[in-house]
Formats: C-alpha cells, structure tokens, sequence
DNA sequence: CAGTCTTCTGAAAGCGCTTTCAAATAGCGA
DNA sequence: TCGCTATTTGAAAGCGCTTTCAGAAGACTG
C-alpha cells in the first residue's frame, strides 16, 4: 500500500537532491559536503554535522555514475563464472559479494555457460560499465582476454586454480594434485581397475586439471586410464548415472570409479543403487568438491572438500586490498582436504 | 604470457581512448560517434563506417560512467536474492543475467542473507550506484522499502511470488495454492495424518504462503496440522533429516511428510531410508520446487516444479520493457506443476 | 534551376561529482 | 597582541559522454 498505485515508469523524472542542494541547504560549499563523504576525518566536526543534518533532512544519496567519472573509480566489481546455476559457484559468489560490499563495493556478475566467447562478450560489457576489478573462474582462455584486460589497468584474480606459474594471481586450490590425492587414496587401498567420468576438458582445465592429476597419481603405480573408461559428460547426475551404467557394462568392471565432480558421483551411488551393486563392496566411487549431498547421501560420498565459500572472500579481500593501494604480495594455493566416507573401500577381487 | 609481468595496480592510469579520440581520427564530431554507438539508424553508412573503422583502431570502449551521467540511464540492473548459495535462485539469477545481457544491461547482484536489514542495506547500495531496475525475492518487506524504491522511480518486479493484490508487480507463481495442491494430491490418497517439514516464515514470505497452503487444504477436510508435527528449520538435507527423525518418534506417527523444500525430503527420504521406513508404504514424503535430485532419488520425489528460469527470464523481460518505455501490462502468476512420483502412496493403515 | 522539405551533422551546454589550488581561518609562540 | 605555520574551506575546472538546437547538405517538386 505505500507504493505508487500504478507502476508506469516515467523515465527523465528528476531524482532525489543533488550535492549541491546538500551544500546550500547545510549554507557550506559543493567540496566541503564532497569531503564529507569520502573523507570525513578532515572536515570539523561542527561542519560536518550540519552537513551530515541536510543530508538527511534531503534524504540525498549520491550520484553513482558522477561520482565514478570525477573519481576514476566505479566502486563496482565485476565477477564471471561458467555458471550460476550450480551450488558450486554459489558459494564462491555469495562469500565474493559479502566481502566486497563490506568494503562498499558493489558486485557485477555475469555467466559464461563454459563458453570462452560468451565469457569474453561479458567481460567487454564489464569493462565498459566501468569495473573497477575483476574475478575470473580457471586460468584457461584467449590470450586476447588477458590482453584486453591489461589494457584496462584491472585488477583481476583467477580462483578455482592455483597458478601454474606466476603468470597470473591465483585464488584457488591445485586440482591436479587434489584429484591425485583421492586416487592415490584408492590405489593404496589396492585399486587397479580405474575409470573416470570428467567433465567436459575442452573448455574447463579445472576439469582437465583433474583428469590430469588422475593419470598422474596412475602412473606413478604404471597404470593408465583406459580412453574407454574415460567418460566426459556435462556435469549433472542422471549423466553421473548413464555413465556409469555405460562403464559397468563392460568386463573387466573397474573396480574404482572416480568422478571429476560430485553430481557425477550422485548419480554412480545412485545407479548402483539400482543395479544393485554393492559400494564399496563391488564397486568405489569417489567425488570432487564435497557438495551438501557428499555426506548425507549413502553410504558417504568419499570426495574432496574444495574451499568454495573461501576462494569468494579471498578473492573479495585481495582485490580489496589492490584496490586500496596496498602492497599486495600473489596469493598462494589453499588447501583441499580429501573427506573419507563410505564409498570407498579395498577392492573384493 | 600476454601480460604485465607485475600485477601492481597504476591507479590512476589513463584507460584508453575517449569519444572525442574516435571522433579525431574518424574526422567527424563527437556527436556523431556517439550517435552512431546509440543510434546507428540515423547516420549515413559511410560516416559510420568511418566512425567504426576508428572504433576498431583505436579500440575503443565507451566509458560506463560518462554515458551514465549523460544519458541518466546506467545499463545496470539490480536483483536481490535471500541466498546466492543454493540451485534454487542460481536458475532464476542466470536466467535474468542471460536475458538482460541480451540488451546491453550488466546485472548487479546481491544476497540478503534472509535478513531484511541486509536486503535494505543492498539496496541503498544499487539505489547509489544508480541501477535501472530492481528485483526482488517475495513481496513481505518494511513499507519504508517500497518508498525508498517508489521515490528514487526505479521499476521493479518481485519474483517468486504472485501478486495476492495489485500491489506490486510479480512474476512468480502461488506458493499457497501450489502447497495446497500437493497436500490435496496426499489427502486424495487418503493421508490424514499430516506432518509438514517448513522453512523459517518468519522472514521467508514464500515458506509462510506453503505452510498457509497446506494448512488451508487440510481444512477443507476439517483437518488440522498438529504444532507439535510442523517443523520449522532452516533449510537443509540434515536438517531435514533430523526433523523427519523427530516426527517419526511420537506417536501415532504420520503417514504424509509435506516439505516446504525439496532439501528438507531429501533429508526426509534418506532418514527413512536409515530408520528402514518404507516410502511410501509406511510413510509419503513430498518436497517443493523439483530440483536436481528430485527425480533421481529413490524412489523419486513426488514435488511441485517451479518455474525457476522462467520466472528470471520473464522478470528480466519485464523489466526491459519497461526501460524501452512500452507499455506493459503488469504480469500474471505463472503455473506450477505437481509432479508425482515415487515418495507418494495410499497410508498402509 | 530555384525553392522547399527532409535528413544528417556539428557546436555547445551540461549531467553531478571530485579534486586541485589558492584563500581563509585557526592555532600558537613570542 | 602580532606574525607565522598548520589546518580547513571554497572556487573552479574538468571527468567523458549525450542531446538539444541550429545549420548544412541532399532530395524532390514545379
């Protein structure tokens, strides 16, 4: 009830008092009510309560777009992800948000649906609304983006990696090695059949990252990944579920199965379920990230805990930090923790 | 490797080519290289290929901020959601970033936690930055919000819910007749003992509209919900769990478990699967909003498909009409769809 | 070919704020 | 009380772009 009893936008409508009307209205000058606001230690106080008063009495709020074009500063930073439909990057998102704003910064976000050119689209779009930094999911993309985006002076951070080499700042954690940690946990238990089901390599090193660190982990121990029991699929559980119906259909049956993502590993649990294999007995799975099912679901996803809400406000802190003129040193990688469950356990035969 | 190989900030650094370069080397005026960024239509192709070709040398990039104060339009759009974290907004979030990016708008986002005094503190923030348009996540908030958004004449639109009066504009659906439908779906079976699993109603207008719902349906039958069986929790699978735990410990136990989330059934379902419960002879269970999970958990959860996507897609619409300047009719409520599954069965006593 | 009507283009005035620079005031010792 | 320095304040010049308004250039007509 206390709003406009018809919606129609009357665009051009004049908004709210401007800083100058602040400034006669509280009988001080355009700069002082500036001052004010953006360094208020340095006005006397008995002024800036008079300003403060008329700020209120006019219920002013500045002028975002003028103050950023006088100050070279937006206030706004930008973040894009390969999706925003997934509690993965939803963390990430909401700690990134959380931290920035605290600071009065506002977050821009866009997704990129895992496709470099959509990622590269939004990322033009940012710059020119203004951002004043810039987060980025994986290392992976045209060096034509990277370009672009020293070009602007902006900040930036990649997360959900670690950096290779110091190429880039980095907020992550190192995929390769965590996805060799759950394999080597299934090789000392006496693993030696092994398939995986990835999510699509081509545009996601995370992902490549993973099956990278798999073959690696098998290698030390002379195995390799059999190419036909390497599945990539896009992430989700009913795929999670043909693959590895797919996988089981084939003798010799692997003996473990690692997913690159934990949807994966719903739907493999799930599918055994129906097949009526036994897990860990027959068969192992292992998951990736520790999502809010991973503990809950049974027998226990066995998977790797990533540091998602973390990467968020890392990230937010260290583009902050950036932003603020500090000397900053590169981050350096976080830690991933491997969580035993019940889904793995030694090989019958 | 394209990159400065320090990643200090220069703050300060002048960020390329401006309106008035473009126009220099094009050999036209200002006007009408930004005629031709807003206007294409009504500049001679000739000029404007000489004004792109320029674009394109000097790769230039409009500055956000500029145009901002000029036009008096920022590009930007703001959505408010109670949580970033979770599948269920992350749809209806990309679906409003996909459909705004389409016309050149940047999407603003922020999560208010479930707490109102955030969402109000967002708001100051992108009523500051100078956002286009607005949405938010249900319609029960402080009058003092709604003036706030009415005074600064920003067009807004509230999702997820209906509209239960001409108030607002919504995009949603019936979060009331959709908790009565799948309470109705139980009662035909011939459930009436009722348990219901709800989110926090407090500050959720959403979980107090389903609760209300299954209330409503249960009266139609001269039931009532027991106190002592509705659970209100936070939302969550172990939370769910543990409620599910709760309920079937007293006496006489009930044959239906209405959930406000799926989240909540899918604790419900695995619990009973841990007490050894068998669903749906000993116990239905039914979950709201049909995600992921939902058809792949066994035996399948009988729930209400909401139009998550849609309703970002048509919010974002909506809203971009609005901006265009058209006339537009203030939105109805959109269906939902009761989806039967395996959770859901006659009482066995 | 002159006259009239369109269609395009350019000059210039801001949009609302920040920030330099110089002027004013306050603070302080002598 | 006076002079000098340290601190606050105000005047004014933009920040880079849009947009009005008037003028130039084409397009037609008679």
């Amino acid at each position: 009830m206390p709003t406009d009893p018809d919606h129609t936008f009357k665009a051009g409508k004049t908004s709210g008092a401007t800083l100058d009307d602040v400034a006669q209205e509280a009988g001080v000058s355009p700069a002082t009510v500036s001052r004010c606001l953006n360094n208020p230690g340095i006005v006397r106080p008995q002024l800036k309560a008079k300003v403060d008063a008329a700020i209120e009495k006019l219920d002013y709020v500045p002028h975002g777009a003028a103050r950023s074009l006088a100050s070279r500063r937006s206030r706004l930073i930008g973040a894009i992800f390969p999706s925003l439909d997934s509690t993965l990057f939803g963390g990430t998102l909401e700690a990134l948000q959380c931290e920035i704003a605290s600071a009065g910064y506002t977050l821009v976000v866009a997704s990129s649906s895992y496709e470099p050119q959509q990622e590269c689209n939004h990322l033009r779009n940012m710059l020119a609304s203004g951002i004043d930094a810039l987060m980025l999911v994986g290392a992976a993309r045209e060096a034509s983006v990277y370009r672009l985006i020293g070009q602007r002076h902006v900040p930036y951070v990649l997360t959900w990696v670690a950096g290779p080499d110091g190429t880039h700042p980095c907020i992550g954690f190192d995929n390769r090695a965590a996805a060799a940690a759950v394999t080597r946990h299934l090789l000392d238990m006496g693993h030696r059949r092994f398939a995986m089901i990835s999510g699509g390599t081509a545009t996601n090193d995370r992902a490549a990252a993973r099956l990278a660190g798999v073959r690696a982990a098998l290698e030390e121990h002379g195995l390799t990944l059999d190419p036909a029991r390497t599945m990539e699929r896009p992430f989700g559980v009913e795929e999670g579920r043909a693959a590895l119906r797919q996988l089981m259909a084939r003798e010799p049956r692997p003996t473990a199965v690692v997913c690159g993502a934990d949807p994966f590993a719903y739907g493999a649990l799930l599918e055994c379920q129906s097949l009526g294999l036994k897990v860990p007995d027959e068969v192992s799975v292992t998951g990736f990230d520790d999502m809010w099912l991973s503990a809950s679901l049974p027998p226990g996803l066995t998977t790797v805990r990533t540091p998602r809400k973390q990467m968020g406000a890392l990230a937010g802190r260290y583009l902050l930090s950036i932003l603020a003129g500090k000397e900053t040193a590169p981050p350096s990688p976080l830690d991933f923790e491997l969580i035993v469950r019940g889904s793995t356990g030694p090989p019958s035969r």
